[in-house]
DNA sequence: CCAAATTAGTGATCTACATCACACCGCTGA
DNA sequence: TCAGCGGTGTGATGTAGATCACTAATTTGG
Protein backbone atom coordinates (compact mmCIF):
# COMPACT_ATOMS: atom_id res chain seq x y z
CA UNK A 1 0.00 0.00 0.00
CA UNK A 2 2.41 2.78 -1.27
CA UNK A 3 1.77 6.13 -1.52
CA UNK A 4 3.99 7.59 -4.12
CA UNK A 5 1.36 9.30 -6.62
CA UNK A 6 2.68 11.14 -9.25
CA UNK A 7 1.54 14.86 -9.05
CA UNK A 8 0.39 14.35 -13.03
CA UNK A 9 -1.66 11.17 -12.24
CA UNK A 10 -3.35 12.70 -9.46
CA UNK A 11 -4.30 15.80 -11.71
CA UNK A 12 -5.77 13.95 -14.31
CA UNK A 13 -7.98 11.85 -11.66
CA UNK A 14 -9.21 15.37 -10.37
CA UNK A 15 -10.38 16.12 -14.07
CA UNK A 16 -11.41 13.14 -14.06
CA UNK A 17 -13.70 13.75 -10.85
CA UNK A 18 -14.41 16.84 -11.74
CA UNK A 19 -16.32 16.02 -14.87
CA UNK A 20 -19.06 15.65 -12.41
CA UNK A 21 -18.22 17.44 -9.05
CA UNK A 22 -16.11 20.45 -8.41
CA UNK A 23 -14.16 19.91 -5.52
CA UNK A 24 -11.71 22.24 -3.76
CA UNK A 25 -8.03 21.31 -2.99
CA UNK A 26 -8.42 20.06 0.75
CA UNK A 27 -11.85 18.39 -0.95
CA UNK A 28 -9.75 16.53 -3.35
CA UNK A 29 -6.69 16.15 -1.02
CA UNK A 30 -9.09 14.42 1.11
CA UNK A 31 -10.72 12.22 -1.20
CA UNK A 32 -7.38 10.62 -2.36
CA UNK A 33 -6.68 9.71 0.90
CA UNK A 34 -9.20 6.78 0.41
CA UNK A 35 -7.20 5.37 -2.48
CA UNK A 36 -3.96 3.61 -2.69
CA UNK A 37 -1.81 3.16 -6.13
CA UNK A 38 -0.49 0.30 -8.06
CA UNK A 39 1.60 -0.68 -10.67
CA UNK A 40 0.73 -4.30 -12.63
CA UNK A 41 2.84 -6.33 -15.57
CA UNK A 42 1.10 -7.37 -18.25
CA UNK A 43 -1.37 -10.52 -18.01
CA UNK A 44 -1.29 -10.09 -13.97
CA UNK A 45 -4.99 -10.46 -12.73
CA UNK A 46 -6.73 -7.93 -11.08
CA UNK A 47 -10.18 -10.10 -10.32
CA UNK A 48 -10.58 -13.61 -10.88
CA UNK A 49 -13.73 -15.70 -11.90
CA UNK A 50 -15.13 -17.24 -8.28
CA UNK A 51 -13.54 -15.47 -5.87
CA UNK A 52 -13.70 -12.38 -3.95
CA UNK A 53 -13.61 -8.82 -4.92
CA UNK A 54 -12.08 -6.23 -2.88
CA UNK A 55 -11.29 -3.22 -4.94
CA UNK A 56 -12.77 -1.14 -7.85
CA UNK A 57 -10.09 0.21 -9.83
CA UNK A 58 -9.46 3.26 -12.00
CA UNK A 59 -7.05 2.74 -14.80
CA UNK A 60 -3.74 5.60 -14.54
CA UNK A 61 -2.38 3.94 -17.45
CA UNK A 62 -1.77 0.75 -19.29
CA UNK A 63 -5.41 -1.59 -21.07
CA UNK A 64 -7.16 -4.02 -18.78
CA UNK A 65 -9.77 -6.33 -20.25
CA UNK A 66 -13.02 -7.55 -18.23
CA UNK A 67 -14.19 -10.81 -19.21
CA UNK A 68 -15.95 -14.18 -18.80
CA UNK A 69 -14.81 -17.69 -19.43
CA UNK A 70 -18.22 -20.11 -20.44
CA UNK A 71 -18.37 -23.72 -20.56
CA UNK A 72 -17.03 -24.41 -23.48
CA UNK A 73 -13.67 -22.46 -22.72
CA UNK A 74 -14.54 -19.52 -24.47
CA UNK A 75 -13.65 -16.03 -23.71
CA UNK A 76 -15.87 -13.09 -24.49
CA UNK A 77 -15.02 -9.75 -23.26
CA UNK A 78 -17.49 -7.58 -21.55
CA UNK A 79 -15.81 -4.62 -21.10
CA UNK A 80 -12.39 -2.65 -21.89
CA UNK A 81 -10.90 -0.16 -19.47
CA UNK A 82 -8.11 2.08 -20.98
CA UNK A 83 -6.35 5.35 -19.09
CA UNK A 84 -9.30 6.73 -17.45
CA UNK A 85 -11.70 4.34 -16.91
CA UNK A 86 -12.90 2.73 -13.92
CA UNK A 87 -13.04 -0.90 -13.47
CA UNK A 88 -14.30 -3.90 -11.54
CA UNK A 89 -16.96 -6.44 -11.30
CA UNK A 90 -19.92 -4.93 -10.30
CA UNK A 91 -21.59 -7.09 -8.82
CA UNK A 92 -19.60 -8.82 -6.96
CA UNK A 93 -17.96 -6.35 -5.72
CA UNK A 94 -20.94 -4.72 -4.50
CA UNK A 95 -22.48 -7.40 -3.28
CA UNK A 96 -19.35 -8.59 -1.84
CA UNK A 97 -19.64 -11.78 -3.98
CA UNK A 98 -18.02 -14.06 -6.20
CA UNK A 99 -16.57 -12.99 -9.35
CA UNK A 100 -18.12 -13.81 -12.47
CA UNK A 101 -15.46 -12.10 -14.23
CA UNK A 102 -11.70 -12.21 -14.90
CA UNK A 103 -10.52 -8.70 -14.56
CA UNK A 104 -6.38 -9.01 -16.64
CA UNK A 105 -4.07 -6.02 -17.58
CA UNK A 106 -3.43 -6.48 -21.19
CA UNK A 107 -0.42 -4.05 -20.76
CA UNK A 108 1.89 -3.07 -17.91
CA UNK A 109 -0.91 -1.14 -16.02
CA UNK A 110 -0.86 1.69 -13.26
CA UNK A 111 -4.05 1.91 -10.97
CA UNK A 112 -6.07 3.75 -8.41
CA UNK A 113 -7.72 1.18 -5.81
CA UNK A 114 -10.33 2.06 -3.73
CA UNK A 115 -10.93 -0.68 -1.26
CA UNK A 116 -14.70 -1.64 -0.25
CA UNK A 117 -14.72 -0.37 3.19
CA UNK A 118 -13.26 2.65 1.55
CA UNK A 119 -15.64 3.51 -1.08
CA UNK A 120 -18.69 3.00 1.54
CA UNK A 121 -16.72 5.86 3.87
CA UNK A 122 -15.52 7.47 1.00
CA UNK A 123 -19.38 8.06 -0.03
CA UNK A 124 -20.44 8.24 4.15
CA UNK A 125 -17.80 11.06 4.55
CA UNK A 126 -18.02 12.82 1.47
CA UNK A 127 -21.29 13.70 0.10
CA UNK A 128 -20.21 15.35 -2.97
CA UNK A 129 -18.19 11.79 -4.28
CA UNK A 130 -21.27 10.16 -3.19
CA UNK A 131 -22.67 12.65 -5.91
CA UNK A 132 -19.66 11.49 -8.02
CA UNK A 133 -20.27 8.00 -8.34
CA UNK A 134 -24.23 8.43 -8.34
CA UNK A 135 -23.59 10.22 -11.46
CA UNK A 136 -20.61 7.85 -12.70
CA UNK A 137 -22.87 4.81 -12.21
CA UNK A 138 -25.85 6.49 -14.32
CA UNK A 139 -23.21 7.31 -17.09
CA UNK A 140 -22.12 3.99 -17.55
CA UNK A 141 -25.90 2.09 -17.10
CA UNK A 142 -26.76 4.09 -20.36
CA UNK A 143 -23.34 3.75 -22.17
CA UNK A 144 -23.92 -0.37 -21.33
CA UNK A 145 -27.39 -0.30 -22.76
CA UNK A 146 -26.61 1.88 -25.71
CA UNK A 147 -23.85 -1.31 -26.40
CA UNK A 148 -27.27 -3.88 -25.50
CA UNK A 149 -29.22 -2.00 -28.14
CA UNK A 150 -25.95 -2.16 -30.67
CA UNK A 151 -26.04 -6.32 -30.07
CA UNK A 152 -29.56 -5.90 -30.82
CA UNK A 153 -29.74 -4.17 -34.26
CA UNK A 154 -26.28 -4.10 -35.68
CA UNK A 155 -24.63 -7.13 -37.38
CA UNK A 156 -21.07 -8.32 -37.32
CA UNK A 157 -19.51 -6.06 -39.45
CA UNK A 158 -21.29 -2.79 -38.36
CA UNK A 159 -20.73 -3.61 -34.49
CA UNK A 160 -16.82 -3.70 -35.74
CA UNK A 161 -17.12 -0.43 -37.92
CA UNK A 162 -18.80 0.96 -35.26
CA UNK A 163 -16.21 0.00 -33.07
CA UNK A 164 -13.45 1.41 -35.42
CA UNK A 165 -14.46 4.66 -35.21
CA UNK A 166 -15.52 5.34 -31.78
CA UNK A 167 -11.91 3.68 -30.48
CA UNK A 168 -9.62 3.85 -33.67
CA UNK A 169 -6.76 3.84 -30.86
CA UNK A 170 -8.01 0.99 -29.20
CA UNK A 171 -7.63 -1.57 -32.40
CA UNK A 172 -3.97 -0.84 -32.38
CA UNK A 173 -3.07 -1.81 -28.90
CA UNK A 174 -5.48 -5.29 -29.21
CA UNK A 175 -5.40 -8.54 -31.18
CA UNK A 176 -7.99 -9.09 -33.78
CA UNK A 177 -8.43 -12.48 -31.29
CA UNK A 178 -9.39 -9.87 -28.03
CA UNK A 179 -11.45 -7.47 -30.73
CA UNK A 180 -13.78 -11.04 -31.62
CA UNK A 181 -14.11 -11.53 -28.08
CA UNK A 182 -15.61 -8.25 -27.75
CA UNK A 183 -17.26 -7.92 -30.77
CA UNK A 184 -19.05 -11.56 -29.80
CA UNK A 185 -17.76 -12.92 -33.36
CA UNK A 186 -15.37 -15.56 -34.38
CA UNK A 187 -11.75 -14.92 -34.68
CA UNK A 188 -12.32 -16.21 -38.37
CA UNK A 189 -15.50 -14.19 -39.01
CA UNK A 190 -13.87 -11.02 -37.94
CA UNK A 191 -10.65 -11.56 -39.71
CA UNK A 192 -12.76 -12.02 -43.34
CA UNK A 193 -14.24 -8.61 -42.91
CA UNK A 194 -10.50 -7.20 -43.98
CA UNK A 195 -8.92 -3.59 -43.45
CA UNK B 1 -50.27 16.66 -10.54
CA UNK B 2 -52.17 15.16 -8.09
CA UNK B 3 -51.15 14.38 -4.18
CA UNK B 4 -53.58 11.49 -3.34
CA UNK B 5 -51.30 8.78 -2.51
CA UNK B 6 -52.80 5.30 -1.64
CA UNK B 7 -50.91 4.55 1.72
CA UNK B 8 -50.45 0.87 0.38
CA UNK B 9 -48.31 2.18 -2.56
CA UNK B 10 -45.86 4.23 -0.72
CA UNK B 11 -45.61 1.60 2.21
CA UNK B 12 -44.44 -0.39 -1.07
CA UNK B 13 -42.68 2.14 -2.43
CA UNK B 14 -40.69 2.93 1.14
CA UNK B 15 -39.94 -0.76 1.66
CA UNK B 16 -38.21 -0.27 -2.16
CA UNK B 17 -36.17 2.29 -1.13
CA UNK B 18 -35.68 0.90 2.46
CA UNK B 19 -33.56 -1.98 0.59
CA UNK B 20 -30.60 0.26 0.23
CA UNK B 21 -31.44 3.01 3.21
CA UNK B 22 -32.85 3.33 5.98
CA UNK B 23 -35.36 5.91 6.57
CA UNK B 24 -36.98 7.52 9.50
CA UNK B 25 -40.84 8.50 8.99
CA UNK B 26 -40.30 12.16 8.62
CA UNK B 27 -37.13 11.52 6.07
CA UNK B 28 -39.57 9.46 3.92
CA UNK B 29 -42.40 11.90 4.21
CA UNK B 30 -40.22 14.46 2.61
CA UNK B 31 -38.57 12.30 0.22
CA UNK B 32 -42.38 11.69 -1.06
CA UNK B 33 -42.56 15.21 -1.29
CA UNK B 34 -40.51 15.29 -4.35
CA UNK B 35 -42.43 12.55 -6.19
CA UNK B 36 -45.83 12.79 -8.04
CA UNK B 37 -48.05 10.42 -9.11
CA UNK B 38 -49.80 8.89 -11.95
CA UNK B 39 -52.20 6.65 -13.50
CA UNK B 40 -51.85 5.92 -17.15
CA UNK B 41 -54.00 3.37 -19.34
CA UNK B 42 -52.44 1.16 -21.71
CA UNK B 43 -50.53 2.17 -24.82
CA UNK B 44 -50.27 5.36 -23.15
CA UNK B 45 -46.88 6.98 -24.02
CA UNK B 46 -44.44 7.91 -20.86
CA UNK B 47 -41.18 8.73 -23.47
CA UNK B 48 -41.62 9.46 -26.97
CA UNK B 49 -38.02 8.63 -29.32
CA UNK B 50 -36.74 11.67 -30.30
CA UNK B 51 -38.20 14.29 -27.33
CA UNK B 52 -37.44 15.47 -24.32
CA UNK B 53 -37.72 13.26 -21.15
CA UNK B 54 -38.60 14.77 -18.52
CA UNK B 55 -38.90 12.26 -15.62
CA UNK B 56 -37.94 9.04 -14.17
CA UNK B 57 -40.56 6.93 -13.21
CA UNK B 58 -41.70 4.32 -10.51
CA UNK B 59 -43.80 1.23 -11.19
CA UNK B 60 -46.43 1.19 -8.73
CA UNK B 61 -48.48 -1.01 -10.60
CA UNK B 62 -49.30 -2.38 -14.04
CA UNK B 63 -46.00 -3.05 -16.68
CA UNK B 64 -44.42 -0.85 -19.28
CA UNK B 65 -41.60 -1.12 -21.95
CA UNK B 66 -38.97 0.39 -22.68
CA UNK B 67 -37.84 -0.06 -26.85
CA UNK B 68 -35.92 1.49 -29.84
CA UNK B 69 -37.63 1.10 -33.09
CA UNK B 70 -34.88 0.63 -35.95
CA UNK B 71 -34.55 1.59 -39.02
CA UNK B 72 -36.35 -0.90 -40.52
CA UNK B 73 -39.08 -0.38 -38.16
CA UNK B 74 -38.18 -3.45 -36.10
CA UNK B 75 -39.07 -3.38 -32.66
CA UNK B 76 -36.18 -4.20 -30.03
CA UNK B 77 -37.37 -3.93 -26.50
CA UNK B 78 -34.49 -3.31 -24.01
CA UNK B 79 -36.29 -3.18 -20.67
CA UNK B 80 -39.34 -4.32 -18.86
CA UNK B 81 -40.67 -2.54 -15.74
CA UNK B 82 -42.89 -3.94 -13.96
CA UNK B 83 -44.52 -3.19 -10.29
CA UNK B 84 -41.03 -2.09 -8.25
CA UNK B 85 -39.11 -1.50 -11.20
CA UNK B 86 -37.72 1.66 -12.54
CA UNK B 87 -37.79 3.64 -15.51
CA UNK B 88 -36.74 5.76 -18.03
CA UNK B 89 -34.62 7.22 -20.72
CA UNK B 90 -31.22 7.00 -18.91
CA UNK B 91 -29.51 8.68 -21.26
CA UNK B 92 -31.61 11.17 -22.25
CA UNK B 93 -33.08 12.08 -18.77
CA UNK B 94 -29.30 12.50 -17.31
CA UNK B 95 -28.07 14.25 -20.14
CA UNK B 96 -31.22 16.11 -20.68
CA UNK B 97 -31.04 15.59 -24.48
CA UNK B 98 -33.56 13.68 -26.80
CA UNK B 99 -34.55 10.01 -26.06
CA UNK B 100 -33.25 6.73 -28.12
CA UNK B 101 -36.50 4.89 -26.44
CA UNK B 102 -40.19 5.08 -26.37
CA UNK B 103 -41.55 3.94 -22.97
CA UNK B 104 -44.72 2.95 -23.42
CA UNK B 105 -47.59 1.06 -21.06
CA UNK B 106 -48.72 -2.40 -21.81
CA UNK B 107 -51.16 -2.18 -18.96
CA UNK B 108 -53.30 0.11 -17.31
CA UNK B 109 -50.17 1.65 -15.29
CA UNK B 110 -49.54 3.79 -11.80
CA UNK B 111 -46.59 5.66 -11.15
CA UNK B 112 -44.52 7.63 -9.14
CA UNK B 113 -42.86 9.99 -11.14
CA UNK B 114 -39.43 12.25 -10.38
CA UNK B 115 -38.59 15.44 -12.49
CA UNK B 116 -35.17 16.16 -13.02
CA UNK B 117 -35.07 19.05 -11.38
CA UNK B 118 -36.67 17.23 -8.38
CA UNK B 119 -33.96 14.33 -8.94
CA UNK B 120 -31.15 16.92 -8.75
CA UNK B 121 -32.86 18.79 -5.60
CA UNK B 122 -33.75 15.57 -3.22
CA UNK B 123 -29.57 14.24 -3.77
CA UNK B 124 -28.50 17.32 -3.36
CA UNK B 125 -31.09 17.86 -0.16
CA UNK B 126 -31.27 14.59 1.28
CA UNK B 127 -28.00 12.62 1.64
CA UNK B 128 -29.65 8.94 2.35
CA UNK B 129 -31.95 9.46 -1.28
CA UNK B 130 -28.50 10.12 -3.25
CA UNK B 131 -26.71 7.38 -1.35
CA UNK B 132 -30.10 5.05 -2.58
CA UNK B 133 -30.15 6.51 -6.10
CA UNK B 134 -26.39 5.44 -6.05
CA UNK B 135 -26.39 1.80 -4.88
CA UNK B 136 -29.57 1.69 -7.30
CA UNK B 137 -27.23 2.60 -10.37
CA UNK B 138 -25.01 0.48 -9.40
CA UNK B 139 -27.02 -2.50 -9.02
CA UNK B 140 -29.08 -1.42 -12.38
CA UNK B 141 -25.61 -1.51 -13.78
CA UNK B 142 -24.75 -4.96 -12.47
CA UNK B 143 -28.14 -6.40 -13.72
CA UNK B 144 -27.35 -5.31 -17.65
CA UNK B 145 -24.49 -6.71 -17.56
CA UNK B 146 -25.26 -9.60 -16.72
CA UNK B 147 -28.13 -9.28 -19.90
CA UNK B 148 -25.70 -8.88 -21.84
CA UNK B 149 -23.47 -11.63 -21.28
CA UNK B 150 -26.76 -13.61 -21.77
CA UNK B 151 -26.63 -12.50 -25.27
CA UNK B 152 -23.00 -12.81 -25.67
CA UNK B 153 -23.20 -16.90 -24.30
CA UNK B 154 -26.50 -17.74 -24.69
CA UNK B 155 -28.82 -19.02 -28.10
CA UNK B 156 -32.04 -17.73 -28.86
CA UNK B 157 -33.81 -20.56 -27.02
CA UNK B 158 -31.28 -20.46 -23.88
CA UNK B 159 -32.12 -17.01 -22.91
CA UNK B 160 -35.96 -17.91 -23.69
CA UNK B 161 -36.18 -20.34 -20.94
CA UNK B 162 -33.57 -17.95 -18.80
CA UNK B 163 -36.36 -16.11 -19.34
CA UNK B 164 -39.26 -18.49 -18.51
CA UNK B 165 -37.65 -19.43 -15.31
CA UNK B 166 -36.52 -15.87 -14.05
CA UNK B 167 -39.68 -14.45 -14.85
CA UNK B 168 -42.75 -17.12 -15.51
CA UNK B 169 -45.43 -14.29 -14.20
CA UNK B 170 -44.48 -12.07 -16.54
CA UNK B 171 -44.79 -14.58 -19.60
CA UNK B 172 -48.08 -14.60 -19.05
CA UNK B 173 -49.23 -10.53 -19.26
CA UNK B 174 -46.84 -10.28 -22.74
CA UNK B 175 -47.29 -11.86 -25.82
CA UNK B 176 -45.11 -14.08 -28.01
CA UNK B 177 -44.24 -10.28 -30.37
CA UNK B 178 -42.93 -8.19 -27.31
CA UNK B 179 -41.24 -11.66 -25.78
CA UNK B 180 -39.32 -11.86 -29.06
CA UNK B 181 -38.41 -8.23 -29.62
CA UNK B 182 -36.73 -8.47 -26.01
CA UNK B 183 -35.03 -11.60 -26.72
CA UNK B 184 -33.68 -10.43 -30.02
CA UNK B 185 -35.18 -13.30 -31.73
CA UNK B 186 -38.09 -13.38 -34.62
CA UNK B 187 -41.31 -14.03 -33.58
CA UNK B 188 -41.38 -17.50 -35.94
CA UNK B 189 -38.47 -18.60 -34.30
CA UNK B 190 -40.46 -18.04 -30.90
CA UNK B 191 -43.07 -19.70 -31.58
CA UNK B 192 -41.19 -22.47 -32.50
CA UNK B 193 -39.58 -22.76 -29.57
CA UNK B 194 -42.73 -24.42 -28.22
CA UNK B 195 -44.50 -24.05 -24.92
C1' DC C 1 18.87 -16.42 -30.29
C1' DC C 2 16.10 -19.99 -31.31
C1' DA C 3 12.05 -23.24 -30.11
C1' DA C 4 7.48 -22.97 -28.94
C1' DA C 5 3.48 -20.66 -28.66
C1' DT C 6 0.41 -17.45 -30.00
C1' DT C 7 -1.77 -14.79 -33.79
C1' DA C 8 -3.58 -14.34 -38.39
C1' DG C 9 -5.53 -15.56 -43.06
C1' DT C 10 -8.41 -18.54 -45.88
C1' DG C 11 -11.17 -22.44 -47.81
C1' DA C 12 -14.97 -25.90 -46.95
C1' DT C 13 -18.72 -27.12 -44.56
C1' DC C 14 -22.59 -26.79 -41.21
C1' DT C 15 -26.36 -24.65 -38.58
C1' DA C 16 -29.18 -21.44 -36.09
C1' DC C 17 -32.03 -18.24 -37.16
C1' DA C 18 -34.24 -14.70 -40.41
C1' DT C 19 -37.44 -13.94 -43.86
C1' DC C 20 -41.35 -14.83 -46.76
C1' DA C 21 -45.77 -16.82 -47.36
C1' DC C 22 -49.87 -18.48 -45.90
C1' DA C 23 -53.73 -20.20 -42.96
C1' DC C 24 -56.32 -19.86 -38.82
C1' DC C 25 -58.23 -17.99 -34.65
C1' DG C 26 -60.30 -14.84 -31.38
C1' DC C 27 -61.19 -9.99 -30.36
C1' DT C 28 -63.05 -5.53 -30.94
C1' DG C 29 -65.60 -1.98 -32.34
C1' DA C 30 -68.74 0.71 -36.09
C1' DT D 1 -73.16 -8.96 -36.33
C1' DC D 2 -69.68 -9.46 -39.11
C1' DA D 3 -65.44 -7.18 -41.21
C1' DG D 4 -61.04 -6.51 -40.14
C1' DC D 5 -56.92 -6.77 -37.54
C1' DG D 6 -53.55 -8.32 -34.41
C1' DG D 7 -51.75 -12.51 -32.58
C1' DT D 8 -50.12 -17.18 -33.47
C1' DG D 9 -48.48 -21.57 -35.77
C1' DT D 10 -45.95 -23.72 -39.47
C1' DG D 11 -43.72 -24.85 -44.00
C1' DA D 12 -40.10 -23.50 -47.46
C1' DT D 13 -36.09 -21.20 -48.40
C1' DG D 14 -32.10 -17.97 -47.74
C1' DT D 15 -27.99 -16.39 -45.19
C1' DA D 16 -24.75 -14.68 -41.57
C1' DG D 17 -21.67 -16.45 -39.12
C1' DA D 18 -19.79 -20.75 -36.42
C1' DT D 19 -16.74 -24.43 -36.68
C1' DC D 20 -13.08 -27.27 -38.53
C1' DA D 21 -8.81 -27.76 -40.81
C1' DC D 22 -4.75 -26.21 -42.45
C1' DT D 23 -0.79 -22.89 -43.44
C1' DA D 24 2.03 -18.96 -42.64
C1' DA D 25 3.72 -15.16 -39.98
C1' DT D 26 4.87 -13.03 -35.70
C1' DT D 27 5.80 -12.81 -30.78
C1' DT D 28 7.84 -14.30 -26.63
C1' DG D 29 10.30 -16.07 -23.05
C1' DG D 30 14.00 -19.31 -21.40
Amino acid sequence: MRRTLKPISTQTFRQHLEKFVSLSDPEFEQAMTYFTHRRMKKHDVLVRQGSKVNHTYWVVSGLVTSSYTDVKGKDHIIQFATENCWVTDQNAFYNQNEATFNIVCMEDTELFCLSFENRERICADMHKMESFFRKKANDSFAKQQKRLLTYLTSDAKMRYELLLSEYPQLIQRLSKKTLAAYLGVSRETLSRFGK
